[in-house]
DNA sequence: GTCTATAAATCGATAGAC
DNA sequence: GTCTATCGATTTATAGAC
């Protein structure tokens, strides 16, 4: 039981702190959301700064696990470069709504004056993997193709969210896509 | 007296929107870095969201002060881009540090459930400029160019920020130079 | 072990003093 | 016209009841 509650806890933190950002949610919010009596967060979460990193730690981990998703549908470092793109596109619409979930994030908390974001994981991750797949393909330069990608992903993101229009995000992939076959 | 208390308060909240981002800025910080008396922020704006409306309308107006003075300096449409691009890289250690100053706000406003985003105005107007400039070299395809470079900077400046990382805006203008070149 | 009642602090906003 | 004193509503967090 204590893990439901966790676990409802943590998936309403998640959506809320998405959809909301970070500073916006209030604990009361969460509780809310996961059914829970308000205040009862504390017997689950130390601080609300608890919360948010074990937030960031579940999408850690649902990137990695993506990832290894693809490593094991796809062998050719084209076809994973390629999925995880289509991956970020059929995002699209929850993304011109909301933003991208670790693009918002890391954005909200860049800002903090901390010597290193604590959001840092989920970009090194996706692009310490695409910089694999681009030594794969034998570059030396994968490690700024890797960020050019991601780049270009967030950054999409980020007009797509503004300009409320997925389409930006289609188009985006699409163009990405065909740089990648071009290699 | 009034328009130079009113100028240090929105100078003042210009910095913090930035450096701290909208909800974690509070008006008594405002006028504490603007030296004014605290609360006193209410007389010459009506409510905290009337400030963020001025902050982006300074904003706006400081992209087409940066974009009239470009034209003015640069005939080409190429040198005029190639400007730009420039102009986004030379703030790079202040973007390592706090991030873009139209992107996070854009970042942290977008998520408010509203049809269209009061910063949206930000992104629109280096977008519509730049698309100037594609078509001005014939290209039909412009306001996509426009579009994918804005979110190349934009991401940059995201990863920049969460790595603490200036040299990614570096090596990002040095590549988006170089592709305006290739065109 | 789980949750409620409440504290302590802070914020946006206002009424009215000067 | 300018600003101070303060209100009311929130929010994080805790102490202790059940």
């Amino acid at each position: 039981m204590r893990q439901g509650k966790r676990e409802r806890l943590l998936g309403a933190a998640i959506e809320l702190l998405h959809q909301e950002g970070v500073e916006r949610t209030t604990l009361a919010d969460i509780a809310h959301r996961a059914e829970v009596p308000a205040g009862g967060v504390y017997y689950y979460f130390k601080t609300k700064d608890d919360v948010v990193t074990a937030v960031i730690d579940a999408h850690a981990a649902q990137v990695r696990a993506n990832l290894t998703e693809i490593e094991s549908r796809h062998d050719s470092p084209k076809a994973r470069l390629k999925a995880l793109v289509e991956q970020f596109a059929s995002q699209r619409e929850l993304i011109a709504e909301f933003g991208c979930p670790l693009g918002t994030i890391c954005s909200e908390l860049g800002n903090r004056h901390l010597e290193t974001s604590p959001a840092a994981v989920l970009m090194r991750l996706p692009i310490a993997w695409m910089g694999e797949q681009y030594r794969a393909l034998g570059r030396d330069d994968a490690e700024e193709l890797a960020l050019e990608l991601m780049a270009a992903y967030e950054g999409s993101a980020l007009l797509a969210n503004t300009m409320r229009d997925p389409s930006i995000l289609t188009n985006a992939a699409r163009r990405i896509t065909r740089g990648i076959d071009a290699l």
